[in-house]
DNA sequence: CTATTATTTCTAACAGCGTTAGCAAAGATA
DNA sequence: TATCTTTGCTAACGCTGTTAGAAATAATAG
């Protein structure tokens, strides 16, 4: 009988139309007004059945945050497999997480912005984890088959993903907006910089 | 008549127990966790008489805020004029400014952190302004002595501060707390690898 | 010292938020 | 058709920022 399957499918429609609608208004309105009634309304139900579907706003936040790191991750593991030299690697890894951030402006907002998450979580939430992994993974190279073999591989993954996020942060708190090529060269300088750093 | 001066008097009274209770309540329970009625509570008033001395709770916030950007340009500063080579400037500022945000991390997150501000107030603000400008100031030195002097400033600029503050938000994020040697250490190599990419 | 005026302060409310208890309606089963 | 289960809703709690208007206090004038 298709009754329980019917319900099941029913559910997940509504669950879908919950997460369209949070992203619809995220993008229109930013996240900081998105509210449990504001979903209600758009998807045409009453507050409690949110509940019924999500823990708490947290959890839909949440959905979009893993939504984002696995976009980016893989983003990022699509450029690495194009390269083999680790250095190459590191420069074309950040380019793509640039680029990553400002044509998804919401996710990354979303993920190392302003609120909640990535704190607790980074090593919680496995598509966090993957990330950090693929981060890690592909310094380790680079530091490996470089002149400072002995260099600590955290310190430096450290440093490099701090780099790019910072670069990343306050471009986008920036308002008077550069031209595009010349954030791009800010990003290829520094990361060039850094990447010569850790070879020499 | 002292009547005048007396009510002046109290009425600055009032506004200094609105910050410092703020301030207290910040430190012990976080930013995002303070209310107008809490600090009426605080200060054993009714919640409008704190809108008689602030236009919303944004203002409130914005105070600490300019104070935290008028604590660090000092640091700054100082830092600034104990070294003549602008090299050596730029790798001091960048340890000063590790510095403050680790030791006043309820500044740090206020100005650059979870919320609102730095986004257009950066040139409308002035103790903002005072800050971006030592930042130019001092990078714009740095290159003019270099060997790059067409160096784009505003660029370098901007990584310069997007990397220390990137470095910054990131060990912040950081749960699994790095000795503070190795902290450091991150911050140096970064920065003087910056500086070398700027020299050279 | 009293009456009037100006100032200060408070009560109470509005509109919104996240969240949940308990009831009504609709669906499925016997 | 009657029973039971699931689904969805109404209404509330306690919180938020903010403000209108009344009450209490303080300053001034007669």
């Amino acid at each position: 009988m298709g009754v329980a399957e019917r319900k099941i499918r029913h559910k997940e429609q509504v669950r879908g139309a919950i997460l369209q609608s949070a992203w619809k208004i995220a993008t229109e309105e930013g996240w900081q007004t998105l509210s449990i009634r504001k979903i209600a309304d758009a998807i045409e139900y009453s507050v409690p059945v949110i509940y019924s579907h999500f823990e708490n706003k947290e959890a839909i936040l949440l959905e979009f945050t893993k939504e984002g790191f696995t976009l980016l991750t893989q983003e990022l593991l699509k450029v690495k497999e194009s390269e083999q030299e680790p250095g190459c690697q590191l420069v074309k890894m950040a380019k793509a997480y640039w680029n990553f951030a400002f044509e998804n402006k919401e996710y990354y907002q979303l993920m190392f912005g302003l609120g909640m998450p990535a704190c607790e979580m980074v090593n919680t939430v496995p598509e966090m984890k993957t990330f950090t992994d693929v981060m890690i993974s592909s310094i380790s190279a680079a530091i490996a088959q470089s002149k400072n073999p002995e260099a600590e591989v955290f310190m430096k993954y450290h440093a490099y993903w701090s780099i790019l996020h910072g670069l990343v942060a306050i471009q986008m708190i920036e308002k008077s907006a550069y031209p595009d090529e010349f954030k791009q060269k800010v990003l290829q300088d520094a990361i060039e910089g850094f990447v010569k750093g850790i070879g020499g």
